[in-house]
DNA sequence: GAGAAAATTAGGGAAATCCCTAAAAAAAAT
DNA sequence: ATTTTTTTTAGGGATTTCCCTAATTTTCTC
């Protein structure tokens, strides 16, 4: 028989976290939610202090400070125990594998029923794993086009801002004053940009930036 | 003393529709949720076959189908008598002054703490209105600033079609072939959508294109 | 069908963007 | 301290975008 099932939830809207808790702890007296995070970083602080290590992690994929993302990242590498269920509200097939590559163990959006929570949250304990046949299809998909392209963009600070920048009703004149550099090296920034995200213009870039949340709207 | 309050909720995110609604029995048996729907249009048919005409509405802003702009205009001339409360995770100023122009008696972010959720909820069936801090500073800035340009801006299919490729990696060139015409018209309707929306580039569109979920991403 | 309004086409030109090469200058690595 | 790498600057040119005017065609309206 199974004994008791520490959960930890890691999701920045309040309204929601707490009732996604209030629907796992009507589940039973089995399910036990020992952490509740804004964050990932606040996540990690509290597991620091935390006595029990939590046995599966629901985590948003979109947090400030820390995301899904780079929270899977820190536990893999340092609780691998813990099994992550990311809940997301995209669902885009890039971060969906992108996701399961570092090592989650299952995806879940946002609108899915209170149920299948619950099969997720047991299949993913006792069998290890739970896909939807819609995480099993963007798998297929990444695996028979041989998707290497989702592969990490990393992008330094500088690039960042300048991406910011030109993802901007702004002309190059109006950028290069502000970031006080001549036009042509914004004009050569911005073809390493390109060619680093593959694009080829600014609307390009403006799209990856927000695409990436690099930029906000 | 207060008799039941009767509750209509209405998200597209499964999860947190079905939280949110724990959450709200939660605070006591005077609250009663009597309708539950999936979006806008689900909404205004389950209010259609419904024997109470709940006191308040709590809206979700970004519904497939019929969205929280829509459903609200449609309460304010079908059904006045019903109080909207919205919930957002969004909290784009415009978005805020527009709901509450349109007849909405609150706005709340995904973000707060159920209390607040009580809060709203009697303040809004007392009072008539709940306004947090922020939403009070936003209208504030919004009077201050005597923005017009926040009325609605209507785009036609053509319109859509076109910002849509224009929002894009696609040349005028590339376009003009889609759409059979050209690149001179091209230019002449991005013109004038450059002039309606305010903008003075195709970043410019790009990025209205995206706030206004005319190009998904 | 006549007149008005909107869309397409056309010409032209200025500005901005895209895309090379190449030489300094600055920063990083060894 | 010297080499290597990265960044900035510069020149130039092709392309694209931006922004006018104006004629023609299509669509709408009465």
């Amino acid at each position: 028989m199974q004994t008791t099932i520490n959960i930890a939830v890691a999701d920045d809207h309040t309204l929601f976290r707490k009732g996604l808790i209030r629907l796992l702890e009507s589940l039973g007296p089995t399910y036990k939610i020992i952490i509740e995070a804004n964050d990932g970083k606040d996540f990690e602080e509290k597991l620091r202090t935390c006595a029990i290590v939590p046995d599966i992690a629901i985590l948003d994929l979109n947090m400030p400070n820390k995301n899904g993302f780079e929270t899977v990242q820190w536990l893999t590498s340092n609780l691998p125990s813990i099994k992550v269920l990311i809940i997301s509200m995209i669902e885009r097939e890039e971060s969906i594998v992108k996701l399961l590559k570092m090592g989650a163990k299952g995806y879940l959006s946002k609108d899915v029923e209170p149920e299948d929570l619950e099969k997720a949250i047991d299949s993913i304990l006792h069998k290890g794993y739970y896909y939807t046949d819609f995480v099993t299809g963007k798998l297929l998909h990444s695996i028979i086009n041989n998707d290497t392209k989702s592969d990490d963009i990393l992008l330094t600070d500088k690039e960042k801002e300048l991406l910011q920048l030109l993802s901007s009703d702004l002309t190059y004149k109006e950028i290069s004053q502000k970031l006080d550099i001549t036009i042509k090296a914004i004009d050569y920034q911005r073809d390493l940009l390109c060619k680093k995200l593959n694009v080829t213009s600014r609307v390009g870039l403006t799209i990856y930036a927000i695409k990436n949340y690099i930029v906000k709207v």
